[in-house]
DNA sequence: ATTGTGCCTGACAACGATGTCATGACTCAT
DNA sequence: ATGAGTCATGACATCGTTGTCAGGCACAAT
């Protein structure tokens, strides 16, 4: 900045107000110094100047996800990226790998960055570590799961009312024999759709200990294998409800090895893509992550805003899609 | 830091030298200072550190994809964290949705945050603009795409190999009325996958202006429409050959619609979830985003640490993944 | 007693910017 | 001509940190 100040023969003061558009520049010496700093290609230093500045605004956020690869993600990291775009906001965006200790490294990691807020994906037991951030009035928004040890905001998607959805959907279809597939009980969202998937079946007059219940999945081959040995069981299910993609695409595999893929009921927590030309079209409960993502920016930007209303959890609901593998009836 | 000098009973530049683990401080003030600074929840600040650090780095670098949201993206962007995460290296991840104005004030919102190196997906004509930066030694590297107009490290995939790869493979299976379905010609990799793709077919003594060839596909919908008008004519191909995934599925669907998918063969360019799980499953020629990831994370630290040697472009190889789609015989 | 050698330590300037405030030049009404 | 008000401008302190350097202390060697 010296040197456009010296090349426009300005102070550099007069070359701050003209970067920021500052007004109180006379039209002349604001062309002067745009010259100068096109010639030496200059460009402002954000990080010098929130050091100063009042408000102390580093216009930059951290984004902590389970995996930036997943494609789930990928739509949240998207719908708030475009939501922020606006505000010339940059995102810090990093994987967790459900590894505890590497949520808690990564927040250091942004505070230690100054971000002016962060939007993270509980990993860890508990996120009371954050609660001095979160007093000190640092804008902090949970996603996909809500935090323990904390009372702050927290977008998230109605997962017992969609696996009790689904529930309904096939109870509706006249099955009586159902199997539900699920992740690691330490994940929230796992017990929740468990929970409103059974409560379901109870009100439904069902003997839900009679359920059979798979948990733990985490992968496509547990799941394979966890389908597998249900279906070769004595008592068969005739609908099985999967709660997570990759436990979706691990049933799909063990029904297309039987040759059961059109004789067995299928419902899937979460849209995936093609899921519509699969033979048959596999029927879910989709969340809407772009949704999520917008929500929790904008929740994000009232808190930057400086909004200091009692925090809360959204909720954004989940969508039956029916492409027929929800569809087929017992046999 | 002034609060934490004040409580610990020492200078600021002693807490400095603590919280940087600089050595030349006593195990007693050190273990003053640490208290200190637990108790009051005191974080350095980075940028504040880097203005006045020599070498100045910020350990943060931008990343700039077509969208966060597409899945080979994703599988680039976690390559790289993974590589960055190891040395303290923060990623801001940005989309850039086709738009070469976005490119450019994407690339100056990094600058301006003064980012240590620049990955990025070249999306504008020329990148003749960030050539200022690029001789102040600014590390860069462009991936997927080779910049224009600028002599800068690149990481692409051999496309138009792959894509030959995929046109002698058809060949070997008996085919000689090929198609080709493209993307838009502005796109680098789109031309170079449909010359690979010609010229091996003229290799082939192939009459290659008899070859159709429909390009500016660049969704779903025009893919599809594109591929049912093709094999509604007169002499339709037995083969086709889609140049990008989202072309590959609007291939897909118009083969399904018309009962064909088990007698045209298909061979996609770009790998895709559950393409085995498709009837029948669906050869491809695969790309391997976390190798242009890992590799581009490789060049950028090399140049970070200060490597001067002249720009290069490195080359990942694809690979034929054979699923039944591109072994069909001709009909 | 003096000098030298390490080792800790803190005062101070500097990094690149912005907030505050004083200054000088004008304009305009009295 | 005078005082008030407006406008453009730059000097300077400051943000939180690190680089430089000098000072003080303890201990060993002379």
């Amino acid at each position: 900045m010296r040197h456009v100040a010296a090349l426009a023969g300005v102070g550099i003061k007069t070359v701050s107000r003209v970067m920021n558009d500052e007004p109180g520049v006379s039209e002349s010496t604001r062309l002067r110094v745009l010259g100068a700093s096109q010639q030496l290609n200059y460009q402002l230093d954000m990080a010098a100047g929130s050091l100063r500045r009042t408000g102390r605004q580093t216009l930059s956020i951290g984004l902590l996800l389970p995996s930036v690869s997943n494609p789930f993600s990928g739509e949240i990291h998207r719908a708030l990226e475009d939501a922020l775009a606006e505000r010339g906001i940059a995102v810090f965006a990093a994987s967790l790998d459900d590894d505890p200790q590497r949520e808690k490294a990564l927040v250091s990691a942004f505070l230690g960055r100054r971000v002016d807020g962060l939007v993270l994906t509980p990993i860890a037991k508990s996120q009371a570590y954050v609660i001095p951030e979160h007093s000190r009035d640092l804008p902090m928004v949970f996603i996909d799961r809500e935090p323990v040890g904390i009372d702050a905001d927290a977008v998230v998607t109605d997962n017992a009312v969609g696996a009790a959805t689904a529930a309904s959907h096939l109870l509706a279809h006249g099955h009586r024999k159902l199997a539900y597939l699920g992740d690691r009980t330490e994940i929230q969202t796992a017990r929740e759709r468990r929970r409103g998937f059974i409560e379901e079946l109870g009100r439904a007059g069902l003997a839900t200990s009679a359920v059979p219940v798979r948990e733990g999945l985490h992968d496509e081959e547990s799941a394979r294998l966890a389908a597998l040995e249900l279906l070769a069981s004595d008592d068969p299910p005739t609908a099985i409800f999967s709660s997570q993609n990759l436990v979706t695409f691990g049933v799909m595999r063990a029904l297309k090895e039987l040759g059961a893929s059109k004789r067995v009921a299928l419902v899937g927590f979460d849209d995936f893509t093609l899921a519509d030309m699969m033979e048959p079209g596999i029927t879910v409960i989709a969340q809407h992550p772009e949704r999520i993502g917008k929500l929790a920016a904008e929740r994000l930007l009232a808190r930057i805003d400086g909004d200091r209303t009692a925090p809360a959890t959204y909720v954004v609901p989940s969508e039956l899609i029916l492409r027929g593998s929800g569809e087929i009836p017992p046999s």
